[in-house]
DNA sequence: ATGAAAGCGCTAACAT
DNA sequence: ATGTTAGCGCTTTCAT
């Protein structure tokens, strides 16, 4: 004989959180006005709502933002993925993105390739199934699969650092053009045997974009431009055995063209460090434009680049467009200034 | 008369997303046999595991973690507050939680207070509404509010950088011993007249406790303790000015201790711009331990804290508690070390 | 090893 | 201005 009473209702509830329901109790309402309350309380009577505020209170309700995101299918992350944490750059862009952002209610949801694009598709994956309003990703570079992933994706992405024709938004500046911009410099100034050094220059293919602007030039004077390269990242360090390296192989060397600020900037200390004069003996630049630069004796020539203003133009990007507002371009070049101090 | 046919089913289905049905038919199994492909593909026959991930391949599926996390009540998410994001000292605790985090495929997500109490308390309100398995925050001191909170609340909590009795977990040093040490230091070669510079001194408690640190020692030597600061974030420029400044207002100053690295390495690259002898003019110390230090001339003396590692541990304990291993102790002094450069 | 059914806690859609 | 109902897409529970 079958079993005459309704089957007893299975429970689950996590946690024990007071829902919405116990607060719609607890104030003698019901719960999509609690809700209102919450998402829209100008749509509730001021009376309505601070009963509602002061039974919130009561049951001490946390709200749930994993059901409230399935409900409306959409979260107020962004996702925001860079090569690395370790290179400032990005931590500057970040504080651009995050300070935007949050001045706006959004959470960033942040991931790390490590200049791995496998990684990057993996993340991308992710933070789509986690009902992400946008996302932004440094470079035009991706696996293909990620690629057509983010085009069939119906949300703002903004592809950031690098500029040219991409996904949908692109907010950055061309390295290329950077790299030629310091060796015309360095032409200008009397140099002709120089050298460039680098780091990770396989992964980081913004910095090989800066070494060929840096050749091309070079080589329409018919001067060879030679590279050197350590597959580790950039560390104070690093430039200082880079400086000496090349002043041991290479002795005829009159300027080092590094690749970032972090190697220029190391090679200076040194050189303050072992007596060796900047620029007499060897000169040298850098990219990016780090304060720090500012402060060595001799100030190290660079070229600046507004890092922290790509964060925040590509989340402002991001809202325009998250908010329906018209944007004047997909595309903005954010430039990059030549800062000559004395180390050329 | 009512209308006899069943009523039109009410849609919503934000994105037309495939979902795990859709995989499932595409495969000819059900819903549940594919979300354990996902979750647990050893519980599953290899056979159908194929069949399951081929489908999943063809029809382009996207998992939606929403949805897996309101079912289960709980994600990967890993709350991480720290109060700035300008300040290097985070971003390495950042980086030592991220990749250990990572590396066991949780995904952080960061909040900024900015020193804001109130702030903080929001997004601990927030993130646990994200069904975080663990949070990870700056401090012992939080609004009573969040306290309270995270105290009821049933899982891992940490409260990093400062040493002391607190909520759950705690990985730190005792910036009071830190501050000590350092002038004691300071003391033994000799030095008497030395002013506390340091920037926010009011939000930033940690630096304070080193403030205190070193005035009780000093007070216990019938010494005065003159304190110096700054409502601005620490910068090289501001540490220059601070040099500037003291040595204006007092010029018999003999040692200058610093609040962190930022400031005494902006006052060394003063010094040997204006060409003040360091320490024969004046004595400058830091705290932090940022590898700048040991390449300036004279290298920076300081006092070294294990930032990564903080993060690293932070996170092993946290990922020891969730996946139910014991730890061995609730509280961990990850200590500092005094590093003497010529600067003292 | 696989499946059916129920429910996670919220919001959209449709009343009133 | 407020309420009723159904459904978001998944995982848990229970059954086979």
């Amino acid at each position: 004989m079958s079993n005459q009473q309704p089957p007893e209702r299975r429970r689950r509830r996590g946690a024990n959180n007071p829902t919405l329901d116990d607060v719609a109790k607890e104030a003698g309402v019901s719960s999509i006005t609690v809700s209102r309350v919450l998402n829209s309380p100008d749509s509730v009577r001021e009376a309505t709502r601070h009963k509602v505020e002061a039974a919130i209170e009561r049951v001490g309700y946390v709200r749930n933002m994993v059901a409230g995101s399935l409900a409306s299918a959409s979260s107020r992350f962004i996702a925001v993925i860079v090569p690395s944490l370790s290179n400032v750059v990005f931590i500057e862009v970040i504080q651009g993105l995050q300070t935007t952002f949050e001045k706006h209610g959004y959470q960033i949801l942040l991931g790390n390739t490590d200049y791995s694009m496998q990684r990057e598709y993996e993340l991308v994956n992710a933070f789509l199934g986690w009902s992400s309003l946008a996302l932004v990703t440094t470079g035009l570079r991706h696996e293909e699969n990620c690629t057509s992933l983010l085009r069939r994706w119906q949300k703002p992405v903004v592809e950031i650092m690098e500029l040219g024709k991409g996904i949908d938004l692109n907010v950055g500046l061309s390295h290329y053009d950077a790299g030629r911009c310091m060796t015309q410099h360095l032409l200008d100034r009397g140099y002709r045997r120089i050298v460039y050094a680098g780091t990770q220059m396989e992964g980081n293919y913004r910095a090989r974009l800066r070494y060929e602007g840096h050749r091309d030039l070079l080589e329409r004077h018919g001067i060879e431009a030679p590279l050197v390269e350590w597959p580790e990242a950039s560390e104070l360090e690093r430039g200082a055995h880079a400086l000496q390296h090349v002043l041991t192989t290479r002795p005829q060397t009159e300027a080092i063209h590094f690749a970032d600020d972090i190697l220029a900037t190391g090679a200076i200390l040194h050189a303050n460090r072992v007596g060796l004069k900047v620029p007499d003996d060897v000169a040298i630049c850098g990219f990016t434009g780090l304060p720090l630069g500012q402060h060595l004796t001799p100030r190290l020539t660079t070229i600046m680049s507004p890092r922290e203003a790509i964060g925040r133009i590509a989340a402002e990007q991001v809202i325009a467009r998250i908010e329906g507002r018209p944007l004047d371009a997909d595309q903005v070049d954010v430039g990059f200034e030549l800062a000559v101090g004395e180390s050329t």
